[in-house]
DNA sequence: TTTGAAACCGAGACGTC
DNA sequence: GACGTCTCGGTTTCAAA
Protein backbone atom coordinates (compact mmCIF):
# COMPACT_ATOMS: atom_id res chain seq x y z
CA UNK A 1 0.00 0.00 0.00
CA UNK A 2 0.79 3.76 -1.00
CA UNK A 3 0.22 7.20 -0.77
CA UNK A 4 -2.27 6.66 -3.58
CA UNK A 5 -3.84 4.33 -1.57
CA UNK A 6 -4.27 6.20 1.55
CA UNK A 7 -5.48 9.07 -0.12
CA UNK A 8 -8.28 6.56 -2.08
CA UNK A 9 -8.82 5.16 1.70
CA UNK A 10 -9.47 9.02 2.81
CA UNK A 11 -12.09 9.65 0.25
CA UNK A 12 -13.87 6.19 0.77
CA UNK A 13 -14.02 6.72 4.36
CA UNK A 14 -15.93 10.43 3.73
CA UNK A 15 -18.32 9.48 0.99
CA UNK A 16 -18.44 5.89 -0.56
CA UNK A 17 -21.07 7.53 -3.42
CA UNK A 18 -18.37 9.10 -4.96
CA UNK A 19 -18.38 7.43 -8.46
CA UNK A 20 -14.96 5.51 -9.42
CA UNK A 21 -13.92 7.88 -12.38
CA UNK A 22 -14.22 11.06 -10.19
CA UNK A 23 -12.57 9.25 -7.47
CA UNK A 24 -9.60 8.55 -10.06
CA UNK A 25 -8.95 12.15 -11.02
CA UNK A 26 -9.25 13.83 -7.28
CA UNK A 27 -6.30 11.08 -6.10
CA UNK A 28 -4.29 11.74 -9.70
CA UNK A 29 -4.43 8.43 -11.19
CA UNK A 30 -7.16 6.90 -14.27
CA UNK A 31 -10.13 5.11 -13.66
CA UNK A 32 -8.70 1.58 -14.57
CA UNK A 33 -5.81 1.58 -11.91
CA UNK A 34 -7.96 3.51 -9.32
CA UNK A 35 -10.51 0.96 -9.79
CA UNK A 36 -7.73 -2.25 -9.30
CA UNK A 37 -6.50 -0.50 -6.46
CA UNK A 38 -10.22 -1.01 -4.93
CA UNK A 39 -10.94 -4.28 -5.57
CA UNK A 40 -6.94 -5.44 -4.27
CA UNK A 41 -7.95 -3.17 -0.70
CA UNK A 42 -11.58 -5.02 -0.31
CA UNK A 43 -10.18 -8.45 -1.03
CA UNK A 44 -7.04 -7.73 1.14
CA UNK A 45 -9.94 -7.01 3.80
CA UNK A 46 -8.58 -3.41 4.54
CA UNK A 47 -12.20 -2.15 2.75
CA UNK A 48 -14.20 -4.09 5.28
CA UNK A 49 -17.68 -3.19 4.24
CA UNK A 50 -20.09 -0.28 3.14
CA UNK A 51 -22.95 0.93 5.18
CA UNK A 52 -24.94 3.67 5.81
CA UNK A 53 -25.09 6.17 8.53
CA UNK A 54 -28.11 7.08 9.99
CA UNK A 55 -28.87 10.59 12.22
CA UNK A 56 -29.59 9.23 15.80
CA UNK A 57 -31.85 12.17 16.14
CA UNK A 58 -34.24 10.93 13.28
CA UNK A 59 -34.27 7.64 14.80
CA UNK A 60 -34.96 8.39 18.20
CA UNK A 61 -31.72 7.27 19.48
CA UNK A 62 -30.08 10.33 20.93
CA UNK A 63 -28.75 9.53 24.51
CA UNK A 64 -25.73 7.43 24.70
CA UNK A 65 -24.56 5.64 28.14
CA UNK A 66 -21.30 4.42 29.18
CA UNK A 67 -21.70 1.15 30.76
CA UNK A 68 -18.38 -0.09 33.67
CA UNK A 69 -19.13 -2.99 34.57
CA UNK A 70 -16.82 -5.02 37.16
CA UNK A 71 -17.05 -9.06 37.31
CA UNK A 72 -16.24 -11.37 40.19
CA UNK A 73 -16.06 -14.10 37.75
CA UNK A 74 -12.88 -13.56 35.53
CA UNK A 75 -13.40 -17.02 33.91
CA UNK A 76 -13.19 -17.49 29.80
CA UNK A 77 -16.56 -19.22 30.20
CA UNK A 78 -18.58 -16.28 31.91
CA UNK A 79 -16.88 -13.69 29.14
CA UNK A 80 -18.14 -15.82 26.74
CA UNK A 81 -21.99 -15.64 28.40
CA UNK A 82 -21.49 -12.18 28.60
CA UNK A 83 -20.66 -11.46 25.46
CA UNK A 84 -23.29 -13.95 23.95
CA UNK A 85 -25.51 -12.00 26.13
CA UNK A 86 -24.65 -8.50 24.82
CA UNK A 87 -24.54 -9.10 21.28
CA UNK A 88 -28.40 -9.50 21.95
CA UNK A 89 -28.92 -6.33 22.61
CA UNK A 90 -28.90 -4.01 19.45
CA UNK A 91 -28.83 -1.02 22.26
CA UNK A 92 -25.16 -1.86 22.81
CA UNK A 93 -23.03 -0.57 19.93
CA UNK A 94 -19.62 -1.11 21.31
CA UNK A 95 -18.23 -3.11 24.23
CA UNK A 96 -14.59 -3.24 25.24
CA UNK A 97 -12.63 -5.39 27.41
CA UNK A 98 -10.32 -3.03 29.29
CA UNK A 99 -7.62 -2.88 31.45
CA UNK A 100 -7.39 -1.32 35.11
CA UNK A 101 -9.83 -0.63 37.28
CA UNK A 102 -12.67 -1.54 35.04
CA UNK A 103 -13.53 -4.59 33.53
CA UNK A 104 -15.68 -3.88 30.36
CA UNK A 105 -16.91 -0.59 28.75
CA UNK A 106 -20.14 -0.49 27.18
CA UNK A 107 -21.28 2.30 24.92
CA UNK A 108 -25.18 1.63 24.73
CA UNK A 109 -27.42 4.11 22.85
CA UNK A 110 -31.36 5.06 23.93
CA UNK A 111 -33.81 7.90 23.70
CA UNK A 112 -33.98 8.43 26.88
CA UNK A 113 -33.06 7.74 31.13
CA UNK A 114 -35.80 6.26 31.04
CA UNK A 115 -35.47 3.76 28.28
CA UNK A 116 -31.64 3.49 29.85
CA UNK A 117 -33.31 2.51 32.62
CA UNK A 118 -35.71 -0.40 31.22
CA UNK A 119 -32.75 -1.78 29.18
CA UNK A 120 -30.40 -1.83 32.15
CA UNK A 121 -32.67 -4.14 34.00
CA UNK A 122 -33.01 -6.19 31.10
CA UNK A 123 -29.27 -6.62 30.90
CA UNK A 124 -29.16 -7.60 34.94
CA UNK A 125 -32.03 -9.95 34.33
CA UNK A 126 -30.01 -12.20 32.11
CA UNK A 127 -26.52 -12.43 33.42
CA UNK A 128 -24.87 -11.85 37.21
CA UNK A 129 -22.91 -9.02 36.89
CA UNK A 130 -20.99 -7.35 40.65
CA UNK A 131 -20.62 -3.73 39.97
CA UNK A 132 -22.44 -1.36 37.29
CA UNK A 133 -21.95 2.18 36.89
CA UNK A 134 -23.64 4.41 34.02
CA UNK A 135 -21.96 7.48 33.33
CA UNK A 136 -24.14 9.62 30.96
CA UNK A 137 -23.64 11.94 27.99
CA UNK A 138 -24.47 15.41 27.61
CA UNK A 139 -23.59 16.12 24.09
CA UNK A 140 -22.09 14.14 21.28
CA UNK A 141 -19.19 16.49 20.22
CA UNK A 142 -17.45 14.23 17.59
CA UNK A 143 -18.12 11.09 16.40
CA UNK A 144 -16.63 9.73 12.76
CA UNK A 145 -16.37 6.50 11.47
CA UNK A 146 -12.81 7.25 9.92
CA UNK A 147 -9.70 5.83 11.19
CA UNK A 148 -6.66 7.75 11.15
CA UNK A 149 -4.49 6.71 8.39
CA UNK A 150 -1.51 8.03 9.54
CA UNK A 151 -0.10 5.31 10.87
CA UNK A 152 -0.67 3.21 8.33
CA UNK A 153 2.43 1.22 6.68
CA UNK A 154 3.23 2.31 3.73
CA UNK A 155 5.40 0.52 0.34
CA UNK A 156 7.72 3.40 0.21
CA UNK A 157 9.09 2.23 -3.16
CA UNK A 158 6.17 4.66 -4.70
CA UNK A 159 8.53 7.63 -3.48
CA UNK A 160 7.18 11.56 -3.00
CA UNK A 161 3.22 11.94 -2.99
CA UNK B 1 -42.06 6.20 8.61
CA UNK B 2 -43.77 2.79 9.00
CA UNK B 3 -42.32 -0.45 9.07
CA UNK B 4 -41.02 -1.16 5.82
CA UNK B 5 -38.60 1.83 5.98
CA UNK B 6 -37.33 0.36 9.13
CA UNK B 7 -36.32 -2.75 7.44
CA UNK B 8 -35.22 -0.85 4.53
CA UNK B 9 -32.90 1.16 7.14
CA UNK B 10 -32.42 -1.98 8.92
CA UNK B 11 -30.57 -3.40 5.49
CA UNK B 12 -28.90 -0.16 4.50
CA UNK B 13 -26.80 0.02 7.45
CA UNK B 14 -25.44 -3.39 6.86
CA UNK B 15 -24.48 -3.26 3.55
CA UNK B 16 -25.25 -0.31 1.31
CA UNK B 17 -23.70 -2.36 -1.61
CA UNK B 18 -27.03 -3.90 -2.13
CA UNK B 19 -28.92 -3.31 -5.64
CA UNK B 20 -32.35 -1.02 -4.77
CA UNK B 21 -34.07 -4.21 -7.02
CA UNK B 22 -32.47 -6.95 -4.15
CA UNK B 23 -33.47 -4.69 -1.30
CA UNK B 24 -37.03 -4.46 -2.63
CA UNK B 25 -37.46 -7.91 -3.11
CA UNK B 26 -36.24 -8.40 0.35
CA UNK B 27 -38.56 -5.96 1.55
CA UNK B 28 -41.46 -7.14 0.11
CA UNK B 29 -41.78 -4.34 -2.53
CA UNK B 30 -41.20 -3.38 -5.58
CA UNK B 31 -38.11 -1.20 -6.84
CA UNK B 32 -39.90 2.44 -7.44
CA UNK B 33 -41.67 2.33 -4.42
CA UNK B 34 -38.48 1.25 -2.50
CA UNK B 35 -36.13 3.68 -4.42
CA UNK B 36 -38.67 6.80 -3.79
CA UNK B 37 -38.59 5.74 -0.09
CA UNK B 38 -34.71 5.61 0.37
CA UNK B 39 -34.32 9.07 -1.22
CA UNK B 40 -37.32 10.65 0.89
CA UNK B 41 -35.15 9.09 3.72
CA UNK B 42 -31.99 10.74 2.52
CA UNK B 43 -34.13 14.11 1.63
CA UNK B 44 -35.31 13.69 5.04
CA UNK B 45 -31.37 13.15 6.74
CA UNK B 46 -32.46 10.05 8.14
CA UNK B 47 -29.64 8.92 6.08
CA UNK B 48 -26.94 10.78 6.55
CA UNK B 49 -24.22 9.35 4.43
CA UNK B 50 -22.07 5.98 2.67
CA UNK B 51 -19.22 5.24 4.11
CA UNK B 52 -16.58 2.48 3.58
CA UNK B 53 -15.81 0.94 6.98
CA UNK B 54 -11.91 -0.16 7.46
CA UNK B 55 -10.06 -2.89 9.35
CA UNK B 56 -8.29 -1.52 12.05
CA UNK B 57 -5.78 -3.96 12.17
CA UNK B 58 -4.84 -3.71 8.38
CA UNK B 59 -5.08 -0.33 9.26
CA UNK B 60 -2.46 0.05 12.33
CA UNK B 61 -4.84 1.49 15.03
CA UNK B 62 -5.74 -1.39 16.98
CA UNK B 63 -5.73 0.29 20.27
CA UNK B 64 -8.47 2.16 21.67
CA UNK B 65 -8.10 4.57 24.53
CA UNK B 66 -10.74 6.06 26.34
CA UNK B 67 -9.22 9.73 27.80
CA UNK B 68 -11.39 10.80 30.84
CA UNK B 69 -10.71 14.60 31.59
CA UNK B 70 -11.39 17.13 34.15
CA UNK B 71 -11.31 20.38 33.76
CA UNK B 72 -11.44 23.76 35.83
CA UNK B 73 -12.72 26.24 33.41
CA UNK B 74 -16.47 24.98 32.48
CA UNK B 75 -16.64 27.89 30.44
CA UNK B 76 -17.94 28.18 27.35
CA UNK B 77 -15.20 29.67 25.43
CA UNK B 78 -12.95 26.68 27.09
CA UNK B 79 -15.37 24.48 25.92
CA UNK B 80 -15.00 25.78 22.00
CA UNK B 81 -11.27 26.13 22.21
CA UNK B 82 -11.15 22.47 23.53
CA UNK B 83 -13.92 21.19 20.58
CA UNK B 84 -11.31 23.22 18.05
CA UNK B 85 -8.17 21.57 19.23
CA UNK B 86 -9.66 17.62 19.47
CA UNK B 87 -10.96 18.54 15.76
CA UNK B 88 -7.52 18.42 14.52
CA UNK B 89 -6.37 15.32 16.00
CA UNK B 90 -7.98 12.34 13.79
CA UNK B 91 -6.98 9.80 16.42
CA UNK B 92 -9.52 10.93 18.96
CA UNK B 93 -12.87 8.79 16.75
CA UNK B 94 -15.68 10.30 19.72
CA UNK B 95 -15.50 12.75 22.14
CA UNK B 96 -18.73 13.43 24.38
CA UNK B 97 -19.41 16.06 27.42
CA UNK B 98 -20.45 14.02 30.19
CA UNK B 99 -22.57 14.29 32.85
CA UNK B 100 -21.31 13.76 36.50
CA UNK B 101 -17.52 13.09 37.76
CA UNK B 102 -16.10 13.16 34.39
CA UNK B 103 -16.42 16.28 32.39
CA UNK B 104 -15.65 14.99 28.93
CA UNK B 105 -14.83 11.60 27.25
CA UNK B 106 -12.87 10.75 24.43
CA UNK B 107 -11.65 7.59 22.39
CA UNK B 108 -8.68 7.24 20.75
CA UNK B 109 -7.35 4.86 18.55
CA UNK B 110 -3.85 4.28 17.73
CA UNK B 111 -1.40 1.77 16.81
CA UNK B 112 0.38 0.97 20.42
CA UNK B 113 0.98 2.26 23.48
CA UNK B 114 3.81 4.56 22.51
CA UNK B 115 1.65 6.35 20.11
CA UNK B 116 -0.74 6.85 22.55
CA UNK B 117 2.20 9.18 24.93
CA UNK B 118 2.93 10.59 21.91
CA UNK B 119 -0.83 11.90 21.33
CA UNK B 120 -1.09 12.29 24.83
CA UNK B 121 1.95 14.60 24.53
CA UNK B 122 1.02 16.63 21.69
CA UNK B 123 -2.80 16.68 22.81
CA UNK B 124 -1.94 18.75 26.56
CA UNK B 125 0.90 20.78 24.49
CA UNK B 126 -1.94 22.22 23.29
CA UNK B 127 -4.44 23.25 25.85
CA UNK B 128 -4.40 23.47 29.36
CA UNK B 129 -6.36 20.39 31.26
CA UNK B 130 -6.70 20.00 34.97
CA UNK B 131 -7.01 15.91 35.25
CA UNK B 132 -6.55 13.53 32.37
CA UNK B 133 -7.10 9.34 33.17
CA UNK B 134 -6.56 7.02 30.22
CA UNK B 135 -7.66 3.58 30.17
CA UNK B 136 -6.42 1.03 27.46
CA UNK B 137 -8.51 -1.57 25.90
CA UNK B 138 -7.11 -4.98 25.78
CA UNK B 139 -10.31 -6.40 23.14
CA UNK B 140 -12.90 -4.49 21.25
CA UNK B 141 -15.64 -7.39 21.56
CA UNK B 142 -18.20 -5.36 19.79
CA UNK B 143 -17.99 -2.44 17.06
CA UNK B 144 -21.34 -1.43 15.01
CA UNK B 145 -22.37 1.26 13.62
CA UNK B 146 -26.00 0.08 13.37
CA UNK B 147 -28.82 1.89 15.73
CA UNK B 148 -30.78 0.33 17.13
CA UNK B 149 -34.43 0.90 15.15
CA UNK B 150 -36.66 -0.45 17.65
CA UNK B 151 -37.17 3.10 19.06
CA UNK B 152 -38.19 4.65 15.82
CA UNK B 153 -41.12 6.20 15.80
CA UNK B 154 -43.63 4.38 13.63
CA UNK B 155 -46.37 5.79 11.20
CA UNK B 156 -49.16 3.28 12.56
CA UNK B 157 -51.28 3.46 9.52
CA UNK B 158 -49.53 0.61 7.78
CA UNK B 159 -50.95 -2.07 10.27
CA UNK B 160 -49.03 -4.91 10.69
CA UNK B 161 -45.97 -6.19 9.36
C1' DT C 1 4.02 -5.49 -16.48
C1' DT C 2 1.23 -1.60 -15.90
C1' DT C 3 -1.79 2.09 -17.82
C1' DG C 4 -5.34 4.47 -20.02
C1' DA C 5 -8.98 4.76 -23.65
C1' DA C 6 -12.86 3.09 -25.18
C1' DA C 7 -16.76 -0.34 -25.51
C1' DC C 8 -20.20 -3.05 -23.10
C1' DC C 9 -23.76 -3.77 -20.16
C1' DG C 10 -26.36 -3.65 -16.18
C1' DA C 11 -28.31 -0.79 -12.73
C1' DG C 12 -30.04 3.67 -11.10
C1' DA C 13 -32.98 7.71 -11.89
C1' DC C 14 -36.66 9.24 -13.17
C1' DG C 15 -41.59 10.06 -15.98
C1' DT C 16 -45.89 8.12 -17.06
C1' DC C 17 -49.70 5.16 -16.74
C1' DG D 1 -47.11 -0.18 -7.80
C1' DA D 2 -45.73 -1.51 -12.68
C1' DC D 3 -43.43 -0.24 -16.89
C1' DG D 4 -40.40 1.91 -19.93
C1' DT D 5 -36.74 4.93 -21.14
C1' DC D 6 -32.63 7.22 -20.70
C1' DT D 7 -28.39 7.81 -18.77
C1' DC D 8 -24.52 7.06 -16.15
C1' DG D 9 -21.18 4.36 -13.91
C1' DG D 10 -18.99 -0.16 -12.99
C1' DT D 11 -16.55 -3.60 -15.33
C1' DT D 12 -13.88 -5.61 -18.98
C1' DT D 13 -11.14 -5.64 -23.00
C1' DC D 14 -7.41 -4.20 -25.65
C1' DA D 15 -3.73 -1.58 -27.45
C1' DA D 16 0.13 1.15 -26.13
C1' DA D 17 3.78 2.63 -23.07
Amino acid sequence: MDRLDRKILRLLQEDTTLAVADLAKKVGLSTTPCWRRIQKMEEDGVIRRRVALLDPVKINTKVTVFVSIRTNSHSMEWLRRFSEVVAEFPEVVEFYRMSGDVDYLLRVVVPDIAAYDAFYKRLIAKIEIRDVSSAFAMEQIKYTTQLPLDYMIIDQKTGEE
